[in-house]
Parts: C-alpha cells; structure tokens; sequence
RNA sequence: GCGGAAGUAGCUCAGCUGGUAGAGCGCAACCUUGCCAAGGUUGAGGUCGCGGGUUCGAACCUCGUCUUCCGCUCCA
C-alpha cells in the first residue's frame, strides 16, 4: 500500500500554521486524540457539514433532519448493545502482546483443571472468578490469575499488565449532586444514530412520514479508543453526520444498493477523483448488521475508512420496542401486490449511512493539498495550495488593492461591502501582491480580487484563480455574482 | 501497551570538549516597489518540555517525568 508519510506529516503541519487544526489544550501539553479547529478550520468543517445536510435533506424529499441531545436515557445503551458488549475487563500479556478477555482466559484454565480431573480446583477458582467479577475487583482477578499460574498460550509466560475495563463509553454523572453510585451514572453517546431511532415514532407521525423515508442528523459522538492516533482520524471526540432510512422488511438489499451508489455518487461530486475511493465489505458483521460496507479514500497514510453503509435490520427498533415496551411499529396502507392487501403493521428495517464529519475534513484537506514546484531555468520558486472546491473553501474571495494609496482600497472596501454579506470574503492590503496571492493559496481562496489604477477609470478588476494562477478582467459589478455561480 | 527517535523563538533548525542562547523564514511598524513568495530600516519574541541530581557553573552530563513522531499491537 503506497503511503506518503512526509505528505502527511507536512499536512498536519500546514493545518496547524495556517489556522485549521491546533492539538488540543496544547499549553498544558494537549490532550490525547482530542483536536480544536481553528478559524479556517472551522469554516471548512462548517461548510462540509452544510454541503452533507443540504444534500441528504433539502435534495431528497422523504428525508428530514433532527438535532437530538447528547445525553440519552441510559437504557438506550442497553438496548442498543453498547452497555454489554464493551465493559468487560481485559487484559494484556506483555510478552506476546495478546489482549484476553480476563473471564475467558480463566474459563480456559478452568477448564484444562476439569479436564484433568481437578473438579474440586476448577469450581473454587469459578467461584472466585464470579465473586471477584461481581465485585469489579479488578486487582483480585489479576491476584487470581497469577496464583494459578495461568500462562498466555503463545508466549507462555504469566508477565500480565493490570486488568483493566476497556468500556468504549465516556460517563459522567447526571444531576448536581455527584456521587459513586451508579444511580447517576449517564453516558456521552458513542454514536448519533439512538437518537434517531428513539424519535422514530415522534418523527413519523408529525412529519405524516410515509415509509421509504430518512432521518438524518449531524453532531458529536464519543468513543474512549484504546489507541488513537493519525491526526484528527481517529478522535475520542468526533463528529458524525448520519441518516437512518426506514424501510419495509425484505427490501433491504435493494435500498442498500441504492444508498452505496447515492453516497458514492456524493463523494464523486466533490469533485475527487473515482480511483481514490473503494468500497470494502466487512465480513465480519457488527451485532446489528446483516450487510455492511465501508467508502475508503486513499489517505496518504493509505486507504482507509470514511463512511460506513450498514443495513441494520430491526435490531435498534426491535431492541427499544423490547426495553421501552412502546410499540415501534409502522402501519403500512400500501397495497402488497402479491397478497392483494395492504402490508399492514411492522417494524421497519433501517438502512444506515454514517460519515465522519472529521475524517471528511481529512479528506478534503488530503486531496486539496499540493506543495508546488514552480520553478523555471531562471528562478527556484515553489508555493503550497490548497485545491478545495470552492464551495467548501473557508474563504471565497480575497479583495487586494494593488497599493494602500490613490484611493484604491476605498473601491476595495466597496466591493467588499457588495459581497460579504453572500460569502467569506477576506481584505489583505498588506505586502506585495504576490505575496498575497501565495498567502490565499495556503487557504485554498478560490478568487483573489487586485483593484488597481485602472479600476477608477473603467470599474474593471483583475481576477486572479487559484489552480491555474490565470489572471483575467472583469467588471467590479460581476465579482459578487461570478463567485456565487462557483461556490452554488 | 511494547520498542525506537525527538523535544531550543510562531516555523525550520544551529549551538564544538558543560562557561548563564543564535540564524533563516515568519510576525509588527515605517520607507521603497507595484499583478505572483524571499528590497531597506527598526522592533517584539526563548528562564533551551518539566522536576530532581552532579558541578563554582548545565541547553549540553545523569536520573525521573510529560509530550510528540515512527514501527508493532489494538480497533463497532
């Protein structure tokens, strides 16, 4: 797999010099795997998002968005299967490396001692194990695992870490009055996607919503990685854009295939080129899937994942059905052809996709950048350029008067005045031209506007474009509307 | 988590055998120039990641610690 770790390197880099991406809290040394945007940052990371929402809700007529809170009910992470499948305590074998399940690995000695005819050994050390797994007793187990000389298998030594619980979920406590117990206990969701379907019905019924239809939403969701690493791809803090599309039961292969196409159809018009993106079909499935699949882009670090499409089957609403003991279901009036009559009540099947807001920026920011070499015999030159579409750019058009004198920035302030209001525009009368030009190149500017002495004569500006550094004429009054046909 | 490397100005780095810090770029002001970066003058900015130790004296030696990067590992 072809990676370019320099170009990585030199984007991070870029990020942080040019105002995108800072590490977070970097005075007390930052915080892991955490990331803040800066002031261009954010703007691009703004408009990726407003690019994703008004392409899946305002182009699509049967899809609706919703804006739900960050803290849910607890049980929803039981139903959801978030609570069971990712608390169990782990431990980690220094020599080999392996990480075990603590309750496994003392399942397997148990029994290897019954085996051997150790029936007496083998129920003590399970009783145990139970007690000390009740009590979360995490230094007993590992007390436990040692006095009976329980080995890894591949490296067959007992030199183990501490056990510890690997719980994917951030808590905190609920209410002004923190204590230990877990009656407080609540958590920041790992993923947007409970949101949406606990308001399946809410949604529904108000919106007269008539199955095919979608809810999407955008906003932060939290994972406590074990490792996290690369940058802003794998963040404990992120940020997802997503959309559940409710579907009748039987038809989700159809619509998966619908959704792979859309999303990559999505991708495509960001103007990225095919060759860049894959699909890969997980073959392991995740507990609530009976297809998935990932788009991966060609990082420098290499391809990796982007969005995921997973058909969910019923498992979400068939789950908060179960716990909530609210019905979840769908009446569908639509005659079936086949039977004759109408399909009638149900539990939609779900079809996700789910992209991550910041390794979308990642993306963006891997594709655009380019560190240009362009020199010619008489002279070394190079500039860096960031070849965003001009619809996602944080800055749409910089002003320059060509000199601060001769009343040429009063006609730049004009023309500013004309357009901010429709976009970012951005007024730099400082330094060289050039100078300037190279500057709005490292933020990817699509449009730099010079006003010189010729503009108090006739009104006309140079235009000056970013990718091919051509320069042309127009009038002051075509500016505004030359760039809002780029960036619509 | 393990192994390796590195932390000196906003950035990239220099600093010989220990004698209380430098360059280039950038930044700010002014002058000059005026359509593609690196003209002139002036200026701001660092207790050399942090803490202990050795020493008359530590950016430099030593121990610890934190952070970052690389590889492995892990990963819904």
């Amino acid at each position: 797999m072809a990676t370019d770790n320099n170009r990585f390197q030199a984007i991070i880099s870029h990020c942080k010099e040019y105002g995108f991406i800072f590490p977070s809290s970097e005075i007390y040394d930052g915080l892991g795997a955490v990331y803040d945007y800066g002031q261009w940052g954010s703007e691009l990371k703004k408009n990726i998002k407003d690019y994703w929402w008004k392409s899946m809700t305002q182009m699509y007529e049967n899809i609706v968005g919703i804006d739900a809170a960050i803290f849910m009910h607890p049980t929803t992470w039981k139903a959801s299967g978030h609570v069971d499948n990712f608390s169990d305590p782990m431990i980690d074998n220094k020599d080999s490396q392996k990480r075990y399940r603590v309750d496994h690995l003392i399942e397997a000695k148990i029994d290897e001692l019954e085996k051997a005819g150790q029936q007496d050994q083998a129920d003590l050390l399970q009783q145990q194990m139970d007690q000390l797994l009740a009590a979360s007793d995490f230094d007993g187990l590992k007390t436990l695992i040692e006095n009976n000389k329980i080995v890894c298998s591949i490296s067959g030594t007992a030199n183990w870490t501490d056990v510890r619980q690997f719980n994917l979920m951030f808590s905190t406590e609920y209410g002004a009055i923190s204590d230990d117990s877990e009656d407080n206990k609540i958590y920041l969701r790992p993923e947007t996607a409970q949101g949406i379907f606990v308001n399946f019905l809410n949604v529904q019924k108000t919106g007269r919503m008539k199955i095919p239809f979608g809810i999407a939403q955008i906003g932060k969701a939290f994972r406590n990685e074990i490792v996290a690493r690369q940058f802003i791809f794998r963040m404990r803090e992120f940020e997802q854009m997503e959309m559940q599309f409710f579907i009748r039961p039987g038809s989700q292969k159809e619509w998966y295939e619908y959704w792979k196409e859309e999303r990559m159809k999505w991708h495509l018009s960001l103007g990225i080129p095919a060759e860049n993106y894959r699909f890969h079909d997980h073959i392991k499935l995740a507990h609530y899937a009976d297809a998935a699949c990932d788009i991966e882009f060609n990082f420098p670090i290499g391809f990796k994942e982007v969005e995921g499409i997973h058909s969910r089957t019923d498992f979400d609403l068939r789950n908060h059905q179960e716990y909530s003991k609210k019905k979840m279901q769908y009446f569908d009036a639509e005659v079936n052809p086949e039977t004759g009559k109408p399909y009638g009540n149900y539990i939609p099947y779900v079809i996700e996709t789910s992209i991550g807001v910041d390794r979308t920026v990642m993306m963006v920011l891997s594709q655009a950048f380019e560190d240009q070499d362009l020199s010619t015999p008489e002279k070394q030159d190079s500039r860096v350029v960031l070849h965003l579409p001009a619809k996602l750019a944080p800055i749409k058009l910089a002003v320059l008067p060509l000199v601060k004198k001769d009343g040429l920035p009063e006609l730049a302030r004009q023309l500013m005045d004309d357009c901010k209001a429709s976009f970012r525009c951005f007024y730099e009368e400082k330094d060289t031209i050039g100078k300037r030009y190279r500057r709005m190149d490292a933020l990817g500017t699509p449009f730099c506007v010079t006003i010189d002495h010729q503009t108090k004569e006739d009104g006309t500006v140079t235009v000056r474009h970013r990718d091919t550094m051509q320069q042309e004429r127009v009038h002051m009054n075509e500016v505004k509307a030359m760039v809002l046909g780029a960036i619509g």
